[in-house]
DNA sequence: ATATTTGTAGAGTGATCAGTCAATCAAATT
DNA sequence: AATTTGATTGACTGATCACTCTACAAATAT
């Protein structure tokens, strides 16, 4: 594994359970078995790396609930398909999704770093727009459906996270996921 | 105004743009125009301080919110009431919320203060519960419902302060709580 | 082969900060 | 009037931390 990849491991772990200042950059170092100058030398700040951190999950999260729609015919099941699919990474990655939400609106995340998460999501606001004309989205501003869309979301992973035996109960799945689907389709 | 309360505007204000171990004790109390040792008469420790903060604005927000909700009798109607004087509460208190949602679940907040919390917003679940006994409202889990509910809201109030012409559009506005409450309701 | 760049290490440092402390002042209680 | 209790102050400190710097090793280019 590269050195990088163990201190964005170690910093993941330490900013979510210990905050951000709340971690030496020396405890992140002794964590991912690195010495302290080489964490410099990857990142120029501790900002630096909490940003190119941010970004990583955002891409990963993105990148995987992604892979593979085009596949998919219909729009309901493209987004049936993104909803479970980034469900099973937040399940198999709670920490990620937990850092994610926790430091998405941090004053420690630059503008600029979100100006590249919202190069990312374009993804998923294209999806949206597509369905918006295709009249199967309802007709609301793109940036209010994608903030209530992925709020939702999250907070239904908040409660799988807590309920992990609802995640394999199909029965409960489906429901879920129509209580997500039914604000966004037309009547 | 009261010293303690002198503290809690400028922690609050601080926090929020600098992040918890962002801010210095000593530019709290600088801010707060009182001295040093004054902040940690008050609170025993910074933690201290962050936490009762934060317990402060969850009680502030529900307390504006439930203000006068006995005198309305249809369920759906006490929904919207919620809903908007939760989104008026937000809309002149943004620093208030922005801090609540960042700090939500931080490592800052004890596992006491969430349990605190916790009591505080049984309102919302009792009114939840009842609507559900009525079968007015959806038979799901209560901290399902709850949860999405607020993480719906959360994301309707990020949308309004960005766009915040939208919340003086009254044909928006109503579409937006329909958005709120379909999900809510039984069919 | 040699030069140059890149990776890795860890001791060292100047600055910063949470919390203490001793002193004074104000108000309430006896 | 005396005494206790609580409020307020700000200088001080021991510890901590982000980042630097120098040195060496490995890889890459010439």
């Amino acid at each position: 594994m590269e050195k990088v990849d163990k201190i964005f491991e170690a910093a993941l772990s330490l900013f979510t359970t210990k905050g951000f200042h709340g971690t030496p950059t020396s405890e992140i170092a002794k964590t991912a078995g690195v010495a302290n100058g080489t964490l410099f030398h990857y990142f120029k700040t501790k900002e630096d790396l909490i940003n190119n951190l941010y970004l990583n999950l955002k891409n990963e999260m993105v990148e995987e609930s992604t892979n593979g729609i085009e596949k998919i015919e219909s729009l309901k099941l493209k987004f049936e398909y993104l909803w479970s699919k980034t469900i099973q990474w937040a399940m198999t990655n709670p920490q990620k999704i937990f850092f994610i939400q926790q430091y998405m609106y941090s004053p420690y995340i630059t503008t600029n770093t979100q100006e590249e998460v919202d190069k990312i999501k374009e993804v998923y606001i294209n999806l949206i727009q597509s369905g918006i004309e295709n009249e199967e989205i309802k007709e609301i501003p793109v940036d209010l459906i994608y903030i209530i869309a992925t709020q939702q979301l999250f907070g239904m992973i908040q409660y799988l996270v807590i309920n992990p035996e609802k995640y394999h109960d199909s029965e409960f799945m489906n429901l879920a996921f129509n209580l997500f689907y039914d604000i966004l389709k037309t009547n």
